[in-house]
DNA sequence: TCAAGCCGAATTGTATACAATCACGCGAAT
DNA sequence: ATTCGCGTGATTGTATACAATTCGGCTTGA
């Protein structure tokens, strides 16, 4: 629903009012405000007083500063998880990775690798900091959808490989190298994410 | 509204249906609702299906948590302010400071100290990180209310010269020197606002 | 011609009624 | 005694009607 409004065709200004939308999904204004409200916390709409929902751009800029942020939250919690370094998290990390490994097909498993993602930001220890990390997963998750999951595929092995590398990290307590690998790591997600919307772009061009 | 939800007494796992809330309020379950949602978009509350909203723990260790991931924020955007250095935000940056200084009051004029924050904010080039640096102000903020104002006060000249080392840090381009200032800076307010807590959980228990 | 003021349409903000869902307690069967 | 199942009441989710606000255009006057 709330991925339904954004159908990847708007441009940074359009404006969508409460009836336009009421009309598009056959739901009554209180679920379309509630999930437009939702939008305006992600900081992908402006709500303005009676001049409807603006859209955010969201082009290359407004994907790079995204994934500046990600990277912030992510690259510290994995630095923070390699000083505490728990059994319990530690488990839940390799079970989560060992998932994703094992599955194995072309198409990434986005599930688990958000799982993996939640157990290293739990890991850290400070509960803010996971719960502003599970949002931006959910911000990217969005942003899959409005994509399209296949334009980020093909990208299994080397993603497996980068955990790999902070995990292992993180068990040697190597604080820096694994907020070093996790930093490579979303790097590598970010120049993905610029280019599948790159591709989107083009497809709704033509 | 929203910080009448939070009126300082309630304790981590309460509950609050939305009949109650309307009870308290004399309005509609509509805005209740909306208020509710806010606040778990601040991460304040969990709203659990048929079980009334639970208020989320707020001791010290969430305090902790909070000014950890807010100084993460606010010193990479200190950190890329001084690298980038445009001369518009330089001005706003003073202007808000010396609307600080000026006041002179005996009790910090929190609305102008925001102002300054924002400033370095936005000068960091990244809207999204200054938009998460905005929601984090909203955050204390309420805070703010919830505790007392005047809990806080007595900390004016203190912060003052903390503002210009980071004012001058970044005039100077030493992004090194403007990063640590902004950390000492929330690390000084995060002391100050963990006792104003710990008084105001005393005056509770009265 | 331009500006000021006003009126109407459009849009959001709020209240309330109704539907769907779930928690909790009771009772019966094993 | 414990557990399973069910019914009822409570609570949230949704729809819709109404109030308040605001934007745009039109008129009117200088």
């Amino acid at each position: 629903m709330i991925a339904g409004l954004l159908d990847g065709t708007w441009k940074g200004g359009d404006r969508l009012t409460e009836a336009e939308a009421v009309e598009r999904f056959g739901v009554s204004r209180t679920p379309v405000r509630e999930a437009l409200l939702e939008l305006q916390g992600l900081g992908l709409v402006e709500l303005r007083r009676n001049c409807g929902a603006v859209f955010a751009p969201f082009g290359p800029d407004e994907l790079r500063d995204l994934y500046a942020v990600r990277s912030l939250l992510e690259v510290e919690a994995t630095r923070l998880a390699a000083t505490r370094l728990e059994k319990d998290w530690i488990e839940a990390m390799i079970a989560a990775f060992e998932k994703i490994r094992d599955q194995g097909g072309v198409d990434p498993d986005w599930e688990s690798d958000r799982e993996l993602h939640t157990a290293i930001a739990e890991a850290s220890g400070n509960r803010r900091l996971a719960a502003e990390i599970a949002r931006y997963g959910e911000l990217v998750q969005l942003m899959r959808e409005i994509v399209g999951e296949q334009a980020l595929g093909g990208i299994h092995n080397t993603t497996v490989n980068e955990h790999l590398d902070i995990l292992h990290a993180i068990e040697r307590r190597d604080e820096a190298s694994a907020a070093e690998a996790m930093r490579r790591h979303l790097a590598q997600a970010a120049d993905s994410a610029a280019g599948a919307t790159l591709r989107r772009r083009e497809e709704i061009r033509e």
